[in-house]
DNA sequence: TTGTACGCGTTATCAT
DNA sequence: ATGATAACGCGTACAA
């Protein structure tokens, strides 16, 4: 294999000045440098990783841990996509420092994670947290890798990135209300998950803002799956006095919702607006063609790319959380009522 | 951090005895490495994997390419679930031998294998080719790194693992015949590819050797797209005397053509009889369960990664090509026709 | 059985 | 502007 040795013979200078070259450090001239380039090109020379890592102290690669990547999903939880688009972001974010990407999965027990980070296998770890087990976050914390979680996690101190949940559900009930509607439903989440209390919070808070009712029979339970979307709009179909709109804090259980008003014979948006949380590929695609609230999943992937490198070098100090507004994205699922007056009422 | 030397000093030895018990060579007496062991376990000791690596020689790390595992895919083609059992096959093997994986998209430039390579970053790769272009098996032969392939490669200087696609389509025919069919179709797939070309052989060569008519209505394309199936089937429906049997040389084409006898008011298995190829999860679901061929996916990658190890072990000279048999999985689509002793006609 | 010394390929420090 | 040298942490040939 070609070292910086045979190049330094190559052109005629010591391994230090190649070095330089390399790095591009000053002190070089002109001549020398052209002279040391060319025959790295005519020897094809690249630096030995280990070599680098081993001088550098850093091995200049990143772990990104992403749940079950290996292994088949039952339900119809399209968690590839969420992770695919995360994981492309941290991805182009690291190519460009030329770091390497390795993707582990969420099963390793503590003493393989450990290890790694003892091994210096790895300068840090993302994690996408979609729902993963929290333990593993904070299993992960003592290991003392550096560490960035992507999603909505409790434990203040570990560094996260995460969209603006709280934020974006007031959004949704700002246009809701922008267009005419004052009856207006919530399919919640599962409680545990800190995203869903995230969303009903800003939900509530917004409607309450308004001077809206928030009526118990309002404020249906779910667990994220389009099962559960489905049984929560009919619940709402069947109050004597229903929504005019309902916010499914995800796109799955809108798609549910949806489903529930067409068995039950009526339209979307004509007796009943629906509004999801997510975007996920096939929303522009139902029908209606579904008005939700559009995850920034690859932007999340690069923050949380930056962030770890902000942490790695120095530049930001632990812990640190970094949130991205999500954007409304109108689509033909919501009806603006005629009384839309109702501010004014 | 805490080095070789830190352990040596903790175990009052010198700095070779402790990597001597690290690696299990012999010329330690047994005292000796229980100090050595215990120092190891209470300083929480792991080699530094890039002194380890420019010591060996070894980055002790493969890479898998997979197509577009960050890219979300149009159309119907599940290739996640490919690449995935596959993956997890070689991923386990590799984390046996304590082997890094690290995945790698198809989308890099002959530039960026080839520097990988040069900086010894990775000891070799396994490349998943469900239909990658086949430019990309050259380009990555051409950079020196040892490679296997899982799948059909028609050039025979690079190592592959794949499933005996001549020999399970043979083994359909016999069973069919076995059931009593004579007139049996073929719905294939894309002619470029060698699985359909192998597949589609030896369905013919089975045949033929039972003496059974081939027909070229019989014999229809396809593309491996439930729609191409779907199509195939409608042709092979109003046939004159269509078929008792079809094979359909992938799952999904097979869907197709369950649907498209559905929607010609007939049955599967009473009026024709569906026969696929993979296995996909699905499988088991349709109406009726589909009989096919599984492939065994995760045996694949297994067998990726132990090919792999050989090579680079020198246990096995390239090119080598390893072929997996699949195995008929029997559900309800084909019916055993009453008149059943045609062999004896 | 155990220890000493060198080298893997690179980079940083110190001379020149 | 350039070169010699040491050091990163580990493994191994050789000496003791």
């Amino acid at each position: 294999m070609v070292t910086i040795t045979d190049v330094a013979k190559a052109a005629g200078v010591s391994r230090s000045t190649v070095s330089r070259v390399l790095n591009n450090r000053p002190g070089v001239s002109p001549e020398t440098r052209k002279r040391v380039l060319q025959a790295i090109e005519e020897l094809q020379y690249q630096p030995h990783f280990a070599a680098q890592a081993l001088k550098r102290q850093r091995a200049e690669s990143i772990a990104i841990i992403v749940q079950n990547s290996f292994r088949e999903k039952t339900g119809d939880e399209p968690r590839g996509y969420y992770n695919t688009e995360i994981v492309r972001g941290a991805f182009n974010v690291c190519t460009e420092r030329r770091y390497t990407v390795t993707l582990l999965n969420d099963e390793g027990t503590f003493e393989f994670y450990a290890s790694l980070f003892r091994r210096r296998q790895f300068d840090g770890i993302v994690l996408v947290h979609v729902d993963v087990d929290l333990r593993l976050v904070e299993e992960l914390k003592t290991t003392g890798f550096p560490l960035v979680v992507v999603g909505s996690v409790p434990d203040p101190f570990v560094n996260s990135v995460d969209v603006d949940n709280y934020g974006s559900a007031q959004q949704v009930v700002r246009y809701l209300v922008g267009q005419g509607h004052r009856r207006i439903a919530i399919i919640n989440g599962p409680p545990q998950r800190l995203a869903s209390r995230d969303r009903r919070a800003g939900f509530r808070t917004m409607m309450r803002q308004f001077g809206l009712p928030l009526p118990e029979v309002y404020d249906q339970p779910g667990d994220f799956s389009t099962r559960s979307g489905y049984e929560a709009m009919n619940r709402l179909l069947n109050v004597p006095e229903p929504p005019t709109a309902v916010f499914a804090i995800n796109d799955r259980m809108a798609i549910g919702a949806l489903r529930a008003v067409h068995d039950a014979g009526k339209q979307v948006p004509d007796d009943i607006s629906v509004v999801g949380f997510d975007d996920i590929p096939v929303a522009q695609y139902l029908n209606p063609p579904l008005t939700t609230v559009r995850q920034p999943l690859y932007e999340l992937g690069e923050a949380a790319a930056h962030l770890l490198f902000d942490i790695l070098e120095g530049r930001v100090s632990s812990p640190a959380r970094v949130v991205l507004s999500a954007s409304l994205v109108e689509r033909s699922s919501v009806k603006p009522l005629a009384t839309s007056s109702m501010l004014s009422e």
